[in-house]
DNA sequence: GGCATATAACTCGTACGCGATTTAATCGTA
DNA sequence: TACGATTAAATCGCGTACGAGTTATATGCC
């Protein structure tokens, strides 16, 4: 009874279908493989795209800005920006009041590239075969379920540092 | 009321926390990070772990059998299994009955292996803060979206296919 | 048997993700 | 002001993903 707590709540088989984490794997290699056939006449990947988005909501953002929104430090971003930016996509220019920071904008064909991968985001959502309140509830939870994650290894990361 | 089928049936907000896709992409991630400390103590990657997984549940595996499982093609997987073979978790030997194909194999090292990281994976299934009913649900939800998402390909790339 | 076709795995090039390190600019404090 | 510490971005190396193409083996049909 009281070692109730130093087991895991949750007791798994050792199999693959049973694994969340393999559930999310799979979906992210399947979400991208629906996306691929859109983003690739316009040359676009899909964290390229993402990050048309995160500037599209707010122009004019630091990278580390940037990062903390999709979750990515500068050593993934530098290269994919560079590369939106040969496309044209974006502009990269340092802050003249803090030269360390970069910071990235979209350029008019980045809002027109990212305008039209959402006009046909349609057939992705209705590929989802979800309906709009399990859309809504499935999304929610996953960001609960990556917070927590994050959390957790994030203080896990520190005691690291601490030592 | 008659085009109610045309338009998708969800509105989406072009901002990122509303995007389906980027919850699942981001929650791959977090679920990456939870698993490195676990992992790279033994060398592994959480894609080699997974194969180490499918393997466990059924030994002599080809390389398509596994890329069925794992939703990967032998362009991701050879890789991946030589360095899995380079480290002595599993062995590939070529089929005798048909050349062509490759049969992949636990070692016992592969196995302990396997076993360990299992044994440890309490720790993250807690931090995921779930119970046993969401985690199975959510579980659940995500295989079938993946499935519908995965179909809404296959079909269009036929259709590329044909042309 | 001989030859076209199909199939399984492999190879190659490109783009993430990320740990580790480097470079450059700013800050803090004496 | 000077100088060590901090910070932001960039660079480098490795391991996936994956489209495209190659190689080797097996199959089908004459």
């Amino acid at each position: 009874m009281e070692n109730q707590e130093k087991a895991s709540r949750i007791e798994l088989a050792a199999s693959l279908p049973v694994f969340l984490c393999f559930a999310v794997y799979s979906t992210n290699l399947a979400f991208n493989r629906a996306y691929k056939p859109l983003l690739e006449k316009l040359g676009l990947t899909y964290p390229q795209y993402v990050a048309l988005v995160a500037l599209n909501e707010e122009n004019d953002q630091t990278v580390s800005q940037l990062g903390q929104k999709l979750f990515l430090e500068s050593n993934t971003l530098t290269p994919l920006l560079k590369r939106l930016e040969a496309n044209g996509y974006v502009i990269r220019r340092r802050d003249s009041h803090d030269e360390r920071q970069v910071r990235v904008s979209l350029t008019p064909q980045g809002r027109s590239v990212f305008e039209k991968v959402f006009c046909g985001c349609g057939t992705i959502v209705d590929a989802t075969g979800l309906d709009e309140q399990s859309y809504v509830r499935l999304q929610r939870e996953l960001i609960e379920l990556r917070d927590n994650l994050l959390a957790g290894s994030k203080s896990s990361k520190q005691d690291l540092d601490r030592e």
